[in-house]
DNA sequence: GCTATTTTCAACCAATCGGTTGATGATTCA
DNA sequence: TGAATCATCAACCGATTGGTTGAAAATAGC
């Protein structure tokens, strides 16, 4: 299997998972030490400790050590090999421009809820 | 959990299997019987059926009988709600509109390397 | 140096995954 | 009717996943 397939693998396992989804929305709101993060998961901290490895081997995140203390932060570069595979597959069929303005919206600033 | 997150879940998963996204690769030049699509992987019939399933499940791929065929067509829209997911996190950190370009390319028909 | 704090490691467990084989159900066609 | 074709089902297998517990490593502070 090529790289990039294995990226993809990675990527695509490490957001399969909805308690690391959490963990990423969590880092989006600023980057956390490793106890702290974990603290609304009921989960023992080596759980979370694994699921952070899990991010970590896919790029999601990124972990800097201070004092006694990791600290966690989303690397969102590491997602773009994802998104492109799968702008590819979702641009096929479309017959309108909403996903276009989806994935706009972002960069311009506009938060208008679609779901 | 919510029924989103379970949806993203089944997608994701989907998504996280080279065989799979081959599977998609292949059904973007058109629909298949099942027979035909596993044709180019060296899996039993079994195997393909099994990903098939768990295409069908995320909503990824439909099927319909005709006689003794089963056709297998993309549903590109089920990929919307991870496609949404994934550029609400990759925006994030955007420093430039690389990604800006890339979510537009296929709707203009570029196809620009980026690899 | 000792103790507390932060995080990971190692071992284990049940459940799921990706694959196989062999049997079975539908359907077509001679 | 009978034989061939298309696809799934059921049972099984080894590997991986997501979780636990308890011990251990690294660092901070008294």
């Amino acid at each position: 299997m090529s790289q990039r397939a294995a990226s993809l693998d990675a990527t695509f396992a490490a957001l399969a998972d909805p308690t690391r989804r959490a963990i990423l929305n969590r880092l989006l709101h600023g980057d956390l030490p490793v106890g702290t993060l974990a603290e609304p998961f009921d989960l023992t901290l080596a759980a979370v400790s694994k699921h952070l490895q899990i991010l970590m081997r896919a790029g999601l995140v990124t972990t800097e050590k201070r004092g006694r203390e990791k600290w966690c932060a989303l690397n969102p570069d590491a997602i773009a090999p994802a998104a492109r595979w799968m702008e590819a597959f979702g641009a096929w069929g479309a017959d309108d421009y909403d996903r276009l303005e989806v994935a706009l919206s972002p960069l311009l600033g506009e938060h208008a809820s679609r779901s």
